[in-house]
DNA sequence: CGTTAATCGAGACGGTACGTCGCGTCTTCCC
DNA sequence: GGGAAGACGCGACGTACCGTCTCGATTAACG
């Protein structure tokens, strides 16, 4: 067992905490994630350094949370279901590509996203708690339309949901190419071919 | 004109290059990217920092170099072509999982990915020297594909390889799941038929 | 007035005051005065850091109290007299050497006189309460001794005493040379001849 | 043997080694020994803490080599021989009081004084560097009086000195009364009366 | 003999300084 | 002029304590 007693959780001051995460939103946004330092961020908020370490094992940890609002049921997370899964797709897909170019919570997610390679356990509650639900929300949404008959029987509906993620986060990842609506729909349009019965 | 003179590369000890990047490698599998500092690499090589600082911007620089061995024709990179354009896709992307599952090159390729978010020169090497030929080997590969009527008119073959690439990428960047030969394959078959004619 | 309102010394823990300065007495022997802090006090006497800040003005105090144990009258200081200066003398000089290389007492002792340079309060009681009632009992012994004709006539008193404590005091502070026994009689002899009559 | 390797002491900067001694004394004439920080000197000296850290093992060592000009013969110190000790003694002892009470003296001199108390090696190099060579020129003039006949036989040269010198220190270090010129000058009278022939 | 207000243990908080690490620049001496 | 070596100014790290401040939970004098 660890030597280090863990801070009382209930003594803690949701002032700072608050203080804390707004600072560091605020300097990622000016001048990035490779030039965040956690001292700068205590000083923004008006804080000691101690209590970020007290709190948070890392910079990224910080952001996570300040990103994340560390709320609820992940089952919250739904997509829409008007019965028909090509429209549905495309609507949710515009508004990824929409979060994926808005250039306030591009910044933080691009940052975590390299950290995590590096960091175990960031990248464990990245998964857990954004990813993973998203994902899932996918299955059932492809559940939904398979039972419908629109999604082909026998399909690994988690690789079906890839076939469809995976083209967006390849293009967002490298920069290779522009994320634009009209390339997500061209991805969901050759997807969905490939998904469909016969 | 830059006040700071370009060094002399003739004189430029190769002994010295190569000890750099070697120790680079070394230090990288040892303790990941992180952790691996210029002074560290110095040291280990048995080198002045400054013939560091003198030849590259930056320690991503001295690992893209060392892991990219600088080499000649982007054209190189060829797909195999034998009339078969599934078998052929196969092939290649089963040897492209077994690169991604490799532990050494693993490490410092992954590290590169990361940093290339946050540094934009090595974004720009990564994509030109490495990413885009092997992309464009995959276009190339693809429309001899849409010449023999293996593949569908009309259909952007650019978007056509991020629909097989993009889902392999994603796999192994957030670590949801493995990434095996079988899980190529199924990506393989789904992507094709959705871009085979009919 | 000061808009501190002091403590109520009569609900004042008797309990906690011992294990403070038990802890501070404990603490200062295991690793000096300059390793101790008011943190590592209130954790081995299992008291919180307010209690110590709410009866004491610093660390020093704490031990200074821990060392004289905040005693009755100081007229009870009192040096033996039995007609013979030289003898009385020598016995009480035997008794401080003694005192002087008590490694229980030398620790927090010394640090007490090195602390004492720069804090004023420290001083101030330890001049009042420990070192001038010692002084002042040479002071009347020496007094007696020249009514009896053993010192002579017109003799500051106060610089006698000097004379024969001085150079304990510096062999102590300088630990140039051990405080011994012979060390102190050939103190004594030698003041004396300086103070005697004739 | 330590793994720390020495650094290269050829290639000191002598004009950041000045700044950081001139910065030391500044700062102690100004707050004081106990509010000194490194920090605080490498700031005001424009210098990187770890150039302190370098060539320093501790703040009271900076402040010594700033008090100590780190130099030559310590058989340089000598007492004045006009075959009159009484005189010579009073002389020197003048002198000795007047930079007791020189206050740009006075407040390293008692910080060095009092942390050597706690710290080995500070103690060590004063005793060595300032504090013997000063005794030894005392000893030295006593035994020339002891050969000229203005000293007993017999006596312990070494204690003799401490008998002069002591008291003052005494008064010095315990503030209880003011080191004057009479002071020093009843001290030497009585003292001489305890070492002179008969 | 119960009330109640001060003290208590505990420890989070805003701070300051610590001593260390690594940065990128610079200087020196060698080849 | 490149290279090995490493001192330098600098900035950030993560830790240790400071002295202050809340929190219940005793606890002892007084009503």
């Amino acid at each position: 067992m660890p030597n280090k007693t863990a801070p009382d959780s209930t003594r803690r001051s949701e002032r700072s905490r608050r203080a804390i995460l707004d600072a560091a939103l605020e300097l990622v946004a000016e001048s990035g994630f490779a030039k965040l330092t956690i001292e700068a961020i205590a000083a923004r908020a008006g804080v000691g350094k101690q209590t970020i370490y007290r709190w948070w094992p890392s910079k990224a940890a910080v952001l996570f949370e300040a990103c994340v609002p560390d709320g609820g049921d992940p089952r919250a997370v739904e997509l829409p279901d008007t019965g028909d899964i090509e429209a549905d797709l495309k609507t949710v897909l515009r508004a990824t590509v929409d979060e994926l170019n808005d250039p306030r919570l591009a910044a933080p997610t691009r940052a975590l996203a390299a950290e995590s390679q590096s960091d175990q356990d960031l990248a464990a509650m990245l998964t857990e708690r954004v990813l993973e639900p998203q994902l899932q929300a996918y299955v059932r949404r492809f559940e939904a339309a398979q039972e419908a008959g629109q999604i082909a029987e026998g399909i690994d509906l988690r690789i079906a949901l890839e076939l469809l993620v995976g083209p967006l986060f390849h293009r967002w990842m490298t920069r290779t190419l522009p994320v634009t609506h009209a390339y997500a729909e061209t991805v969901a349009d050759l997807a969905l071919r490939g998904l469909r019965p016969r």
